[in-house]
DNA sequence: TTGAAAGCGGTACCAA
DNA sequence: TTGGTACCGCTTTCAA
């Protein structure tokens, strides 16, 4: 815009090749109703002067914005980073650009959500950021939304990784390793993945007929995970035998936990995760892979086609995981698959 | 802007508000020669109607994006992730906007850098995402322009990691445990701070009497660094004793390759990365931690000084790294420290 | 204290 | 095939 000397604007090259602003319009954006000689002359002048024309002249001509946002809690962990990686990708073969605003704990993400609005013509939205009350506001103002890893609300689309599948299917690993008194390390209200991953544990462990245990609250990070499970490692009564843990790195701390109370891993006590980070592979953490670049792929495909007009109907879609079985969660006789 | 049945504008909130569309632009942006009555007039109609400016129409008025953008060439591993999320959050705090593009190796990363260009007040470029030339252009066409880990281009501002430094402590200490035949695994053609590392690491053997090697090439993933490290290590008449690696991720493969060929790490052979990513901690790896954060936070902020308007000289600076030694490097005496 | 109007930099319709 | 011009939505100067 006002940086150096002054931007080259339409009617400069309309003035140098000596046509109007309408005809420069028509020759750069390749419209065929222009006489060769004179698309030309322009074009030479164009690049001549270098000119680009002004992103904000034309999308206020235009009505759109070209880009999308993006809005999630933090970037910390390979998690996030992984669904913004395959969002912009997507949106960038598409021709658009990619605003990004992390709430993380700072205040009035509200304002800053809202202001990121009027500055796209779509948006995804990641787990626990804003409320629903919001997420409608900015729905019924018109914007093509999609939520990922959050409770849907109405109209906007939604897509989630299995959290329910993967928790049952974890549990039931561990019930086939022998393990029967569970404990779960995280906190449900903290996020919605972790809801559903706590409440499919819970209901799991019902149907086997045991008392499934109120979760043992953590935040996700490796001290968190560490302080929670040494507290539950050290109640010698009802030391649980494993430790089904909301995420990676509250495993990762658990683990480190397990060790200095001398309890040997998965002997006296399995772990479990979820994400698979890179550094589970190393620890030998048993966790659950999820498709976090295709959740973002998905978001921007799906959110240009609301841009651009598609009449498609709600969608909702949950997005398969794996499990992946290592030490941690007892012997198995299958090494891991060398990608 | 197009969405739903169509966006409030000011000529709406003026016509209710019985005023014209300056007196409510002044009333809305706090101007103080507004009547007390009909500032608040206009503050209830505005708020009636949900009425929010069109950042199109007010950037335009006004000259500014109201928004920074960032270029790096790819988010997976946390490195890039960091510095994003430093620079978002400062870019958050001074109340503008943040835009991200991934060049990663697709085609034509000038068009894109340049349309991000036109759509900022400001930028960072990370690495080896675009040439000297492109960078240049941009910073003459006046817009504020951060590099991070790259080399200078007058004028833009230059902050890099202190790969020099690193790379001199790395190899002092390896040689102090005793390692003479060193090898460099990594590309210094690839990424200026590879450069940087292993022009150091070079002159630091030949400070210390030996022959520095030629690089062994590897991209910056695990599977390159395995593949690398097992084809060096393989080399019985030369077999190196120490291998820095270029970064953590070709580190953790070098430590595969050396368990695989049956050699003891760091008894036969020293392992050593850069960037202290989680699972170094977990495969004891020695590293250097760098300030990414840090990096992409003083980006944003020398960034918002040049934007608005300080007549700063051009700067550069290096931001400080530590040394991370773990198992992998040789035996210590030192525990590592618990966060 | 307020309003009229001139931009900001394009797009696209309507005539010529 | 081309030009004139009416927007797009806002900020800000200049008058009143």
């Amino acid at each position: 815009m006002r940086h150096g000397r002054h931007a080259v604007t339409i009617y400069e090259v309309a003035g140098r090749a000596g046509v109007s602003i309408a005809t420069v319009s028509r020759a750069l954006r390749g419209s065929r109703q222009v006489a060769p000689a004179t698309r030309q002359r322009v074009e030479a002048v164009a690049a001549e002067l270098r000119f680009r024309p002004s992103r904000l002249g034309r999308s206020l001509a235009e009505g759109q914005h070209a880009a999308n946002g993006i809005v999630f809690p933090d970037l910390s962990g390979p998690y996030y980073a992984e669904v913004v990686l395959g969002y912009e990708e997507v949106a960038a073969e598409l021709g658009r650009s990619v605003l990004i605003l992390a709430t993380h704990d700072r205040p009035d993400p509200v304002a800053k959500v809202l202001d990121l609005a009027g500055r796209v013509d779509g948006m995804a939205i990641l787990g626990r950021t804003v409320d629903d009350g919001v997420v409608a506001r900015i729905a019924d103002s018109g914007l093509p939304l999609v939520l990922l890893a959050r409770p849907p609300v109405h109209p906007a689309d939604t897509i989630t990784t299995d959290n329910d599948g993967s928790a049952r299917e974890l549990v039931q690993h561990l019930l086939g390793h022998g393990y029967r008194r569970f404990a779960f390390v995280g906190s449900p209200d903290e996020s919605p993945d972790v809801t559903g991953r706590y409440n499919a544990f819970r209901d799991c462990l019902q149907a086997a007929g045991l008392v499934p245990p109120q979760p043992v609250e953590s935040a996700f990070n490796v001290a968190a995970g560490y302080a929670a499970a040494r507290d539950t490692l050290t109640d010698r009564q009802q030391r649980p035998d494993a430790l089904v843990c909301a995420n990676d790195e509250i495993a990762l701390g658990a683990l480190e936990a397990a060790a200095e109370a001398g309890l040997a891993v998965p002997g006296d006590v399995a772990v479990t995760g979820w994400d698979d980070v890179m550094a589970a592979r190393y620890a030998g953490l048993t966790t659950v892979r999820q498709p976090m670049r295709e959740l973002g792929a998905t978001a921007a495909t799906w959110l240009q086609e609301r841009i651009t007009g598609s009449r498609v109907p709600v969608r909702r879609q949950v997005l398969r995981t794996q499990l992946v079985t290592r030490s941690s969660c007892g012997f198995h006789e299958d090494v891991e698959v060398k990608e």
